[in-house]
DNA sequence: CGCAAGATTGGC
DNA sequence: CCAATCTTGCGT
């Protein structure tokens, strides 16, 4: 059996973070676990952490080995443990050297990172996954989604007004 | 080496 | 309102 529908390349993903953001919203989130079988979801909430200015971005503390995935070529997987408990899944975009990402906040019948990084039974190991190449989590085409509504970043009061201001969050 | 805080969630 | 649970970054 092979993927039933059509892979989004790594050009998707070499772009501004804020483009790809709301553009990914209504694209199909796949994966395939352990046991072998595969499920899709609809991605439908996102939001866009951007390169070393934006404080609210965790590369905005520099290149470290938490942060080091995010300096890479855009088309991988950032993922990090929060609170103990939660893992976020987040898309690498943007050229080497540009430290920007997608956080997926929310897929069809889960709303909430923490939930969806449980749902798909993400851990460590995904850390640096290539979504162009990985035979266990990536994307696929889909219709365009009309009606993008956009909202403030949620958590990030830390990096002040300026930051935690920007209508960075989209969702359908 | 110690420690405070975190892109959250669910229960009281 | 607050505990859970543990990694990370930074200060001592």
């Amino acid at each position: 059996m092979q993927d039933m529908g059509n892979r989004l390349s790594l050009d998707f993903f070499l772009r501004d973070v804020l483009e790809v953001a709301p553009e990914i919203l209504g694209k199909k989130l796949v994966r395939q676990f352990d046991d072998g079988h595969i499920e899709a979801y609809r991605i439908t909430e996102t939001e866009a952490y951007r390169g070393g200015d934006d404080l609210a971005c965790h590369a905005s503390k520099g290149r470290t080995p938490r942060t080091d995935v995010m300096f890479q070529e855009g088309g991988k997987v950032y993922v990090y443990l929060i609170y103990g408990m939660y893992w976020m899944l987040n898309f690498v975009t943007g050229p080497e050297g540009n430290a920007s990402a997608v956080l997926i906040r929310g897929i069809e019948g889960c709303s909430g990172p923490g939930k969806v990084g449980r749902k798909l039974q993400l851990d460590k190991s995904f850390y640096g996954e290539n979504l162009i190449r990985s035979s266990r989590i990536w994307i696929e085409e889909a219709e365009p989604v009309p009606n993008i509504q956009t909202a403030p970043r949620i958590g990030v009061d830390y990096a002040g007004p300026q930051w935690a201001g920007k209508l960075w969050r989209f969702y359908i």
